[in-house]
DNA sequence: GCCTGGCACTCTCTAACCAGGAGTGCCAGC
DNA sequence: GCTGGCACTCCTGGTTAGAGAGTGCCAGGC
């Protein structure tokens, strides 16, 4: 009986039949029956035939049959199976390509190329398109303090890729603009053209092995730097395009589903997570239904992918989509976007 | 017969029909019949009267009836004259307003106030807040530019509602660090102080009385502040909390509608046109279905009130949900969020 | 002239029912 | 190991019937 054959190996034959059975359900959004997948695989095998084989698949946990009466469906495991073993992928169109690539504006500041991205990958997919700002990738280009009232100072760091961040920092006492201007020329003899992360790396060692050689400004520009840096290097920031694409998507019809998915993109938190997740990984990666550990994520699955920069990984970008989608397509698309997005940034060094 | 009273006046125990039907109608959601009204009008008249004035008040446009033999439902016209005379407001609770107010940080910068105050006014009514930030309401604090390669300069505006600015701006030939600074402190002795609405007005003003008496570097700080300031008029940014909200609501089951009017959110163009036309008005504006003019907003309402800081309307706010409503605590609340938020703003000058 | 109870009528809503269709599992035979 | 055949299950769509809600109109009363 092949039915003991159980987690054992898979025959070609099997392989190519799951194979099929999920494109087609894919596409067709329906149960997919023993009749179509006999007339449709090309193999001359009888529906019979296929309903036994259906039946082994079904045993392996890989299909199952809504009712008694309908055609199977992959499960989980099938979608896994058929992600990471069978499926052939559809490479994008150059058009598409070459339309994005004139469509980034070099010029533009990191946070547009990121939604610039965001948007191509929403409208390529026609689902849901995710990217993170990139990490502490940028350096410093000028620091710059204004004095507040009531012992607050503005900071404003300005990066070399064109975004400017602005923190409130407290500090102990009230100083004047000229003091200011004193301990921000310090800070930026030394840090400027340095990148983001290692000045404040670089910074603590400074403190510690040379603070008994400062004066009394500069230990306080050292200070304030400090504040300043270790706010900076929190960048959570994501940015979602097309999500209402999702509305149209009938696997998703549950309006209250697609209300917990919502409020999901907007906490952003869990979305932080996963793409936190995906950056220690390589490649793409990709997450079905349940398995990203989100309950909100219920029928939805995740194509993902870290981006690069400078060689290093700088972010994550990904795609949001009911589990039954078009991975054939989705996969390609995200892995030619970080490519493309990773480039744009780097061209602007 | 009643039935020809037309246009006409309408007795006041009609409009006390009215609006219970319109304020029945606005709590169940189901079209009201003339027994429940004859039983909770208080009026002692049997439902077959109150079957006579029905029919007059749909003779006059303000009630209509889904079929044969449905109750009534309120027109946009019944709406109308409701909101327009028959309301009673219900006040919102002090604890309400108390906790909203604590929860104002008089340090956070113009944008945090106004989503703080988007989030209130979603969350107290449990529909979509919209805001619009402040119109051109700040002063200078300081200028400041950067070389960037090839013509291009980085501007970064401090104003004192402790937003940073920054834009890009296209110039001539390339300016050293230098030059730069210069034009910079010029800049900075003539406006630091100055709302940044009449610098822009200001400004032009100087330019043709004086470029005669200026030296080239001078007058290419004009032609610089005359970009980065016209840029900055168009204050075209608008904070949206809650939308999901609406996604509970039966009145916006239709997943294309709702998805429609997801999309006007996310485009701003609408919404911004239509808080425009409010900035021009006075008071608390409601815009009942497609009345507002969009079509979009289908079943859709809002109600919106400008903000004050400083004596002049300063900007919009906003909620939006279905025409089914409970406007008694929705305009209190725009009302009370209106002017909390103002306060708030003008308490920082 | 206004209000009322009564009555016939209309329309929606729900449940129930009944094919028709699709797909299955199992079996016996090749 | 594959196949055709067959009985069975379950979903689907359309139809029907009855209940319920509300109406419009009418005739009669104050």
């Amino acid at each position: 009986m092949s039915r003991k054959k159980r987690q054992a190996e898979l025959s070609e034959r099997n392989r190519q039949l799951l194979k099929l059975l999920v494109s087609q359900y894919i596409e067709e959004g329906q149960p997919v029956g023993s009749k179509t997948l006999a007339e449709r695989s090309g193999l001359d095998l009888s529906a019979a035939t296929i309903r036994n084989i259906m039946a082994d698949l079904e045993a392996l946990g890989l299909v199952h049959s809504p009712h008694t009466s309908a055609g199977r469906v992959p499960t989980i495991e099938g979608y896994r199976l058929f992600v990471d073993s069978l499926l052939t992928i559809r490479p994008l169109e150059p058009e598409n390509i070459e339309a994005f690539q004139r469509q980034l504006d070099p010029a533009a500041s990191t946070t547009e190329l990121v939604s610039q991205a965001s948007e191509f990958l929403s409208s390529i997919t026609h689902l849901a398109g995710i990217v993170t700002v990139p990490y502490k990738l940028a350096s410093l280009k000028m620091l710059e303090f204004l004095p507040l009232s009531e012992n607050r100072v503005l900071a404003i760091i300005v990066t070399t890729d064109l975004e400017v961040e602005n923190r409130i920092i407290h500090v102990q006492r009230s100083y004047s603009q000229d003091e200011l201007q004193h301990i921000a020329n310090y800070l930026n003899e030394h840090f400027a053209g340095q990148d983001i992360a290692s000045i404040y790396h670089h910074l603590l060692a400074d403190m510690k092995a040379a603070r008994e050689h400062m004066d009394r400004i500069m230990r306080t520009a050292v200070d304030m730097a400090e504040k300043v840096f270790s706010e900076t290097q929190t960048g959570d920031e994501v940015v979602v395009a097309g999500q209402t694409n999702l509305m149209d998507v009938d696997d998703l019809a549950d309006i209250n589903k697609l209300k917990e998915l919502f409020e999901v993109f907007n906490e952003k938190r869990e979305i932080l997570h996963l793409m936190d997740r995906t950056m220690k990984a390589e490649g793409i990666q990709i997450y079905l239904g349940q398995e990203s550990g989100y309950g909100a994520f219920g029928d939805c699955s995740v194509v993902a992918s870290t981006y690069e920069v400078d060689g290093q990984t700088a972010g994550v970008l990904a795609v949001v989509g009911p589990t039954r989608m078009p991975y054939d397509r989705v996969i390609p698309a995200v892995d030619i976007t970080a490519k493309i997005l990773g480039a744009a940034l780097n061209s602007r060094k």
